[in-house]
This record gives C-alpha cells, sequence and structure tokens, in this order.
DNA sequence: CGACCCATTGAAATAAATCAACCTTTGTGG
DNA sequence: CCACAAAGGTTGATTTATTTCAATGGGTCG
C-alpha cells in the first residue's frame, strides 16, 4: 500500500537536499515541513510548507534528483514512496491517479497564492493570507479544533516564507497582535478574529478544498 | 494524436479566465501568452510566461475550472487537448505520461525559480533572470539562433510578472542598457552579454533542461 | 486630428531593510 | 544547580529600494 513505510524525523533534520539524488516522493503523514532554496548568496527561499496528507517531490520523480531541499520544522514521519510505485498507479488504478494529480495540484495552487502574496501583497497581508492558509489546511485535516494550534516556525523562517526579513516579521507580527486578529506565542497561533483575518488577507479558500466528486461528501 | 486540433488568437485575447469552466488543457504552438491572477484590488500578479512547447492548465484538468487566467501577448496558436485525452495518455502510454509528468515539472520549476526571485532577488537581478531564462527557453526550443528575438511584452506586463511598477521596471531597463548587458526596443530584446548577464542573475539553467533519457541525445 | 497606450524622467513619499542594542528562553556542560 | 552559550524575540534609529505622484513625448489606430 502506498505510505505503508514510515520513517521518523526530528525538528531541523533534512528529509533532501537541492540536487540530491532522489526519486522517491514523500507523503507527510506527521508533523511540519518546509520546501525551499538558497540562493549563492545564501538568502533562503521557502517555497511552500508541506503538512500531512501532503505529497511533496514530484520533481524528484521527473527530475531524478531534488530541486528544492525539504527540512522538518519538528518531529516529523513520512512515507517515501518510489518513482516506480507512482509510475504503477498512474498506469492501473485511475482513481489513485486521480489523487495523485490532485495533489500536484493542490501543491501548485499553495505555489501560485505564495507568488501572488509575495509579489503584489503587502507584508501585513502577505503574513495574514499564510496565516489563514495554515489554520484552513490544519481544520481540513483535522489537526485544529479550537482556533489555536501548534506552530513550529520560527520568525526567521516565516520571514524566509514571506520574503521579508525576520525583524519584519516581528513588527508586522505585533500589528496583528495590536488589531486582536491573532497571537503567536511559544510555537503556538491562536486565531482571535477568523473572520476579520480572512477580510484583511482578501482570503479565497476554494482554492484548499478537493473538488466535488473527490470526496465522500 | 495530442495536439492536431488548432486554435487561432490574437494578442490581448484571452484563452481563458480564472474560474472559467475548463478542462481541457492547452499546448501552446506558438506565440507568447502569460497566466496570472487579479487581486481584489484590480493588482495583477502574472505566475508564468507559457510559450512554444508547454502545455498549461493542469489544473483545469483537476479541478474542472480555471485558477489562473492564460492571455495571449502575441498572436498565438493552441491545442486544446481534453481531460479524457489526458487520462486515457496517463493510464496507457507511459512514455508520453512521462512526458506529461515532465511538462508538469517544467512548469512548477520556472514557477519556484519566480518566487525566488520575487521573493529573494533584487529587482535588477531579477529582472536579467527573467530576461535569461526566456533567452535560453526560446534557444530551446529553436525560436532564437542570434543573439536577439521577439519580445511581446510590455513594461507594465512585465512589472506584473515581477512584482515590481512599470516605472520602476523601465528604470531597471536603462541600468541593463547601460551596463550593456541587453536592449529591450520596439518589442525586441537584443542581449549585448549573456554571459555578464547569467551572471549578474546567478542563472543556473539546470532547471530548464529535460532530464537524462528524455529527449533523443 | 484626437485618443489611447506605452515609454521616459524627476521629485517626493513610504515600505521594508539594515544596523545596533538588549532581552528572554532553551539547552548544555561543568 | 548554576553558568554560560546559542537561538529566538523585541524595539529604536537610520538608510535604502521601490512606489507614488506628476509631467512629457512618441507611436499607433480609428
Amino acid at each position: 500500500m502506498l505510505g505503508s513505510r514510515q520513517r521518523r524525523m526530528e525538528a531541523h533534520q533534512v528529509i533532501f537536499y537541492e540536487n540530491d539524488a532522489v526519486s522517491d516522493v514523500f507523503l507527510i503523514q506527521r508533523g511540519w515541513t518546509c520546501a525551499y532554496k538558497i540562493l549563492s548568496d545564501g538568502a533562503r527561499q521557502i517555497i511552500y510548507f508541506p503538512l500531512p496528507g501532503d505529497i511533496v517531490g514530484f520533481s524528484n520523480l521527473v527530475v531524478g534528483k531534488a530541486t528544492t531541499s525539504l527540512e522538518c520544522l519538528s518531529e516529523t514521519i513520512i512515507s517515501p514512496i518510489s518513482a516506480s510505485a507512482i509510475y504503477g498507479v498512474l498506469t492501473s488504478d485511475s482513481k489513485v491517479a486521480q489523487g495523485i494529480l490532485w495533489a500536484m495540484e493542490q501543491d501548485r495552487a499553495m505555489m501560485t497564492e505564495h507568488l501572488v502574496s509575495v509579489g503584489r501583497r503587502s507584508a501585513l497581508v502577505r503574513t495574514a493570507h499564510l496565516i489563514v492558509e495554515f489554520a484552513l489546511r490544519l481544520r481540513l485535516i483535522g489537526a485544529q479544533t479550537d482556533n489555536s494550534f501548534n506552530f513550529p516556525v520560527s520568525q526567521g523562517v516565516l520571514a524566509d516564507a514571506l520574503g521579508l526579513t525576520a525583524i519584519h516579521v516581528n513588527r508586522i507580527l505585533r500589528q496583528l497582535r495590536e488589531a486582536d486578529l491573532m497571537t503567536l506565542q511559544s510555537g503556538r497561533i491562536a486565531i482571535h478574529d477568523i473572520d476579520q483575518l480572512m477580510a484583511l488577507a482578501a482570503f479565497d479558500p476554494t482554492y484548499l478544498s478537493p473538488p466535488r466528486g473527490m470526496t465522500d461528501d
């Protein structure tokens, strides 16, 4: 079965580095990770944050090596899936194939939003947008019951995701706190007013939900 | 055969708008296009520029509607490919399936670079990077023989791609011109020093080339 | 000819980065 | 258990990149 093999990893461990020879794809079973690139000047740009349920590294399949690095932000459980398993599935079970395509699309949709954020949203709106995305994704996978959740992401990491400096992220978080929208404290986010936060971010949640007929609803 | 049906479109025509019900995917046969999103404040973020040989709109397949808009920048020829054709191909011909996965990856790789650009590269470097990407892609598809090429992209459009204002793009282009690296004039880019331009952009071309065993080399 | 889009340039304003300092928490080794 | 280092967080002052505002000129198309 897809994803039966499991590997446990610690925070700050790297699942793969850019350019590593990997053809496996990884299903995140548990924990927070981030996919990023390092520039020649050492700057880092996080591309997106794979969470449980996400499949990461389709690039590996096609290219035979990793095109981004993937690092654990918390203790994490992953299931490697071999290239041949994926190809096998693509050429036999069309229901599963559709699921995989959906995962690819999910991926892509988040990258798209991310790009829109970094290119055209102010630091404040951009940050709010990412936080809302996290909250909704966690709700979708059932990892968030009340309006708060663990958030093993330092302000520096957040900065790399948002294309900002850690210092500026800190100031933005203060703004969000002082506006009573949300608080980030000791590795935990508490959302005080999700509606206002979504309004601030002009957040359109449709890109996060699977299409009709995909789930059992 | 995939891509035998052809549609001709004019510059500024829109192939599909975000949220249009389309399940087709499109093979660009000829011309320049751009995929973008419009924000609620009217700002536009271009996600990437599909060129001939690219397949656009895998999202359509999975979601059943377009997740970005796709517009022609020049006269363009496209071939619609139905969802069923894609699925059919995915479940029979694994050689073609691999090609399609490669196209998806290509897409993704360009988006990644784009995101890295907008998040972490200066306006100058970012602009240079995009121009170099164009030059190399055109060379790969055989559409560029000497060191210049048609470029039906206004400075405003370029700005939307780079997350800058048209005015600033203009100033950046002046810098590139005055440094004798490249010139953009009346819809044509002339590259004077590709090596220096690539050095400036810290351009790593590997993400543009198909993997070993994919082509006939 | 007039309208519109695109390109260009200057000056002023602003968002975010950088520089610098200090504080808190966490983990580590003596 | 304390001392210390290391990482992360907070805040202020200054600088810089980029935007915004404003104005002008060149094409092109009806």
